[in-house]
RNA sequence: GGCGCUAUCGUCUAGAGGCCUAGGACGGGUGGUUCUCAGCCAUCAAACCGGGGUUCGAAUCCCCGUAGCGCUGCCA
């Protein structure tokens, strides 16, 4: 394969705030596409709305992407050959063909205001027409315009399109797409402050990029024509399309800050795994050929297949994102366990700034139990609030209900006497006194486990005690910010509690 | 209003005319795992938008209707 028919694909945000998992979707399937063929993938950031972009947003767009595992061969920050990779900069390559189409007579000055036009808009929407510019200015003579910018009026330039046919292009996810060029009208290419217009814009640096591809959302549909319109007249290849459909809250509307988290930086604030996300997000609108669903990056960049993409619209569903997320939680070593949670942990204020190697030990241990069911990271804090919290006076009724059974009150009154003059406990001596009371009593499984359980939690449920019990007694003799209580202090207090 | 796109379980989807008694996954229900919750395993319920064609045969092709979404900017 020569330079000449590499696949080249481009991801294209303005930088108007955080990205949005949609985009996100497009990035992806942009950059799955470009990786398994072989091709380029280019960043290239759309600043050309100044009202709105900013230079930080691009930072923040830089650092999702690359927080996502994407990575781009050219872009504003890596540069590269065809750059350079901000519309911002490159103005004049917009203003240099749109001079061509002028004298080519392929593009017009149009002088018609913005209120003269908005009128003629709304009076072809009360016909039930689709509102197409007049063409009022489309006879000008270039010398007749320039004189009057000479003068001192305002232009903005316009694309002279083919008054009847039609623009057709195969889309590589719906087939075949046509339009009526009746439908279509004259479109700015430049506005009257000299910034280019995004349908012309796209088409200059696509086309100077050498896109191959351009894969994008579903809301482009419409605006295709007019770029392929484009293509013809600066006579440059058209490349090949593929429009993705759009990704929707739970009600079917757009998805947005109502539905819940929506931007990645939320997402990896919460305690997403990066890879989860992407899994997740390559199954809007995709699926794998065969059952198998928890896939690395890696795995789907081999198995992804534009072919196999859908058409219709997605609802995006945390659910199903929080499953895979526990799928892809397991799969990671503990020491990455602890690494990803450490700061969720600090947060909450259980563990100090450097926690030493005894505490990253026991910490690493206790992830690793309550970590199962766990949907992000940002819940585990209050996972582990069942080993640094014990309060008798904050039981909820079902553990009260469990404790003050009649049967329950002879199995504690049983424990706290033998443990009462225990100077240290274990899981062995807890099996052994259990063991003992069992024989006693002839009290056994639910009936026996349970009130010992909400004795040393104070929760109705939580971890197996045989997993408990070790790392509370360990715990206890760590230095965390939140002192953990031992079992021994834990009964003392229960017992207390209920005067026993 | 016009134009465009779309239409399979609640959700994501498989399905490219007979392999469909419509498959999988999430979520939900039930049971098991002899301390709970979770997890895990098993199991159940759950869908081809409606109407016409084409065909020996349609979820699959065509038309009409309906609904949803998108576009309809000197935003991107």
């Amino acid at each position: 394969m020569n330079t000449e028919d590499k696949i080249r694909v481009r991801f294209a945000p303005s930088p108007t705030g955080y990205i949005h998992v949609g985009n996100a979707r497009t990035a992806l399937f942009n950059w799955l596409f470009a990786r398994q063929k072989g091709g380029v993938f280019v960043l290239r950031v759309e600043d050309t709305d100044v009202e709105r972009s900013r230079q930080e947003y691009e930072r923040n767009l830089i650092q999702d992407l690359r927080w996502l595992g994407l990575d781009w061969d050219e872009g504003p920050d890596v540069g590269g050959n065809f750059g350079p990779y901000r519309q911002s900069e490159r103005l004049g390559l917009y203003h240099k063909y749109a001079r061509e189409l002028l004298e080519r007579g392929q593009a017009y000055y149009c002088f018609c205001t913005a209120e003269e036009l908005e009128q003629q808009r709304q009076a072809a929407l009360a016909e039930g027409r689709m509102p197409v510019y007049s063409g009022k200015c489309r006879n000008l003579s270039l010398e007749e315009a320039r004189r009057r910018l000479a003068a001192g009026e305002e232009a903005a330039i316009r694309l002279k399109v083919p008054e009847e046919g039609l623009v057709q292009f195969e889309d590589l996810v719906r087939g075949l797409v046509e339009f009526d060029l009746k439908l279509i009208g004259d479109p700015i290419i430049v506005r009257s402050n000299g910034m280019p217009a995004y349908n012309y814009a796209v088409v200059i640096d696509d086309a100077l990029m050498n896109i191959t591809h351009v894969i994008r959302g579903e809301d482009h549909v419409s605006n295709t024509p007019r770029q392929i319109l484009l293509y013809q007249a600066l006579g440059w290849k058209v490349p090949v399309f593929a429009h993705l459909s759009m990704v929707m809250g739970k009600d079917n509307t757009r998805l947005s800050k109502r539905h819940g988290a929506t931007s990645v930086d939320q997402f990896r604030r919460d305690g997403i795994l990066a890879e989860a996300l992407c899994n997740y997000l390559s199954f809007l609108g995709w699926s794998p050929p065969e059952g198998r669903e928890v896939l690395s990056l890696k795995e789907l960049v081999g198995l992804f297949d534009l072919s196999r993409v859908s058409r219709s619209a997605a609802i995006f569903d945390y659910e199903k994102l929080y499953w895979l997320n526990r799928q892809h939680l397991k799969l990671l070593p503990p020491e990455k366990k602890l690494e990803l949670a450490l700061p969720y942990l600090q947060e909450a204020g259980l563990v100090g700034k450097e926690p030493g190697p005894a505490q990253r030990d026991w910490l690493t241990r206790a992830i690793e139990v309550l970590i199962e069911g766990v949907d992000k990271f940002s819940d585990l804090p209050q996972k582990f609030s069942l080993l640094f919290e014990f309060d008798p006076g904050k039981m909820d009724e079902e553990a009260r209900a469990i404790i003050q059974a009649e049967s329950a009150r002879k199995v504690l009154a049983a424990f706290l006497q033998k443990t009462a003059g225990l100077k240290e406990f274990n899981y062995e001596i807890f099996a052994g006194l259990t063991g003992e009371i069992k024989k006693a009593t002839g009290i056994k499984g639910k009936e026996l486990f349970h009130p010992l359980r909400v004795a040393l939690t104070a929760r109705a449920s939580g971890l197996e005690l045989d997993k408990f019990i070790p790392l509370v007694e360990e715990g206890s003799r760590l230095d965390f910010p939140r002192k953990i209580k031992g079992c021994l202090e834990r009964l003392k207090e229960i017992s207390a509690f209920l005067n026993l």
